[in-house]
DNA sequence: CGCAGCGCCTGAAGGC
DNA sequence: TGCCTTCAGGCGCTGC
């Protein structure tokens, strides 16, 4: 699933082409989560950014384009649509490229809004500091989670105390410093170290081209080589790369969450 | 206002 | 072989 380092990869990629360049045709699948792609027709793209999981497209008329990849989600780069029934939005570049937007699940979005107003969009609209901007700092990350006594891998995913965590790089940093998913309180130590961890494992998926687990590709349509890395999602049953005890997991929130019993006490 | 619970989606994988 | 069930889970929405 597309998380911080897949989307500033995806990002980076496409940035040099689209920054620039005008919309001159669209096309989208019937869902309201999608006909928000034709609402760009005849825009230029100014600037291709990111915050946490979102792309956000600036345009020429001081509207934003703002793309979701959901769990499935990948954009391409295309001279042609695609026959393929999962594509879901597609837009016609200035120099005959198309910006395809192919999404299985249907968990992605896209929507067309006034620069900066997220007011209908909560997640966006409540995003905590980016996990790899300046912004993002121990202090304010311990303060942030002290605030709720959600489960602590619950409040990475809400994306408030820090941007850009999905289930992958959760696992692996709370694996990292040794904290169960489940806590619900840490001391401000602990906020120090997972704040490092976070950054170390996000660097590292993102030097990595992201992971792919099942469904994510770059732009190019490649794989990522992160899941080559991890150490414990996706691991559950495998010995503990730190102690050797077996990995387990439990599913809370309807999130199935791994961790060592030994190195992770709860 | 915070948050738990549910629904959205469909392919892959496992059981019988 | 083929049908059925379960699983993966980010986020928006609803209602307590």
């Amino acid at each position: 699933m597309p998380e911080l380092p897949e989307v500033e990869t995806i990002r980076r990629q496409l940035a040099p082409y689209l920054q620039g360049c005008s919309v001159q045709d669209a096309c989208s699948h019937p869902s309201e989560k999608f006909t928000p792609a034709k609402d760009v027709i005849g825009t230029t793209i100014q600037e291709l950014k990111r915050k946490g999981k979102y792309l956000i497209a600036r345009l020429d008329d001081n509207r934003e384009l703002i793309v979701h990849l959901g769990m499935t989600g990948s954009l391409t780069l295309a001279a042609a649509i695609p026959d393929d029934p999962y594509i879901r939005a597609s837009w016609h570049l200035e120099g005959h490229k198309v910006l395809v937007f192919r999404d299985i699940r249907r968990f992605g979005r896209i929507r067309c809004v006034p620069a900066g107003r997220y007011d209908t969009i909560p997640t966006l609209a409540n995003l905590g500091p980016d996990a790899l901007s300046d912004e993002f700092t121990p202090e304010s990350f311990y303060h942030a989670l002290r605030n709720s006594r959600r489960r602590i891998s619950t409040q990475l995913l809400s994306q408030r105390p820090v941007a850009g965590i999905g289930n992958i790089y959760s696992t692996e940093a709370l694996w990292m410093v040794g904290i169960h998913p489940a806590k619900r309180q840490i001391s401000r130590s602990a906020a120090a170290g997972l704040h490092a961890a976070l950054i170390k494992v996000l660097r590292a998926g993102l030097s990595n081209g992201g992971t792919t687990f099942r469904d994510y590709r770059n732009v190019q349509g490649s794989k990522g080589k992160h899941q080559n890395a991890l150490t414990c999602y996706g691991r559950s049953g495998q010995p503990c790369l730190r102690c050797g005890q077996p990995l387990q997991h439990r599913t809370y929130d309807s999130r199935t969450l791994t961790f060592c019993p030994k190195c992770q006490p709860c």
